[in-house]
DNA sequence: GGACTGACAGATATTGAAACCTGTCAGTCC
DNA sequence: GGACTGACAGGTTTCAATATCTGTCAGTCC
């Protein structure tokens, strides 16, 4: 459809395109073949399967949504209020997406649950973040020391009900903020104190 | 099929086993008459609708699974060391029905789903329950100070991977019984000195 | 008289044939 | 020669006809 070669970044905005107007259901790589004009066999030249080209499209978006989250992570500032700020962030993004166009937010959900690898990843990246923040919270002495690593996956758990896209439905109810404010709470005390 | 008159209770039962055979899609009204030798009218004089019929199953189920935990609940103990053992018999009670019939727990997570209100209740008993650990863990000055209601929310909730179905397939893996234990400790550090 | 039956209307699920999709590859075109 | 096409085999989805299910109720039976 655009200048000259098809590329690997035009096969992934037009498949964004489908998936947003079909839903991941009934998606198809004729249809993104139809969107750019061409036929579908030469989709197969720059993924290898369907199942690859929306692995692609999955971690595109994760990566999108997931842009500024680490520059907090990095930030210079006390940990405690620096990790309770990048919580609220994550959650007020996915929360973002989530009610802003719940179709859109639906279609992506199916799609990371097709791909473990990539969830896989992405997870991995925010509890780098995570471990990040808590290893200067140590070093600052705001935190009680303890493996980073550990207590960076115990901080993600804590937190599910708050960035698993499962509890999306609950995301609108009022009380939510109340629950994550308690939560965060809870965790700040225990990282204060670990036992 | 017993006695005299049909009784809500073998319909239960009847139904309990319709759904292990044919799974929570394909058992049918009057798969249970049939099992039962009667008429589907029949098992309408004692349930109005099938919903309420399968929500009937669901909260039996709930019920016979929760058995124990209120009495650990109330146990005259340290609060700290009950609520890790409470958690602990929540998670292990949970994963082994899981691990021990998939198929059995895959069907009663898909009923659960079905009816927010048995869930609702459900839930609403652990709350209490949790609450109480709470309430007493204060009383022991083992706890900061805090509202009970609020922070037994915010524990169900930051233990939600070791409780909550969607999750399910994860409590087989190897590194989940390490999960636990740093959630478990993050709360319960976190309790200890509630900010 | 009250528990139960069985036939019924409207809604939902099943089925099998036809349409469509995925992934491949020999061949076309610059 | 490398990007692209289009026809193809095998597998999956759709669609409409058919069967089954849910919930009701007038009537049967002890």
């Amino acid at each position: 459809m655009a200048a000259g070669a098809l590329t690997a970044e035009e096969i992934l905005a037009a498949t964004e395109g489908v998936l947003r107007r079909y839903g991941p259901a009934k998606a198809t790589v004729v249809d993104v073949a139809r969107a750019l004009g061409v036929s579908h066999g030469s989709v197969y030249r720059h993924f290898p399967t369907k199942a690859a080209l929306r692995a692609a499209v999955t971690r595109r978006w994760l990566d999108r949504n997931h842009a500024g989250l680490a520059e907090l992570a990095a930030e210079d500032s006390p940990a405690p209020e620096r990790l309770r700020r990048w919580l609220a962030a994550l959650f007020e993004a996915k929360r973002r997406k989530a009610l802003d166009d719940p179709e859109l937010f639906a279609t992506y959900t199916v799609l990371a649950g097709e791909s473990d690898t990539v969830v896989g990843e992405h997870i991995d990246a925010l509890l780098g973040e995570i471990a990040l923040i808590i290893a200067d919270g140590v070093a600052q002495g705001a935190f009680a020391p303890c493996d980073p690593q550990v207590t960076a996956r115990a901080v993600l758990d804590a937190t599910g009900r708050f960035h698993n896209p499962l509890y999306a439905a609950e995301w609108s109810a009022p009380e939510i903020d109340t629950a994550f404010g308690a939560v965060c709470s809870l965790v700040l005390a225990g990282l204060r104190a670990t036992g």
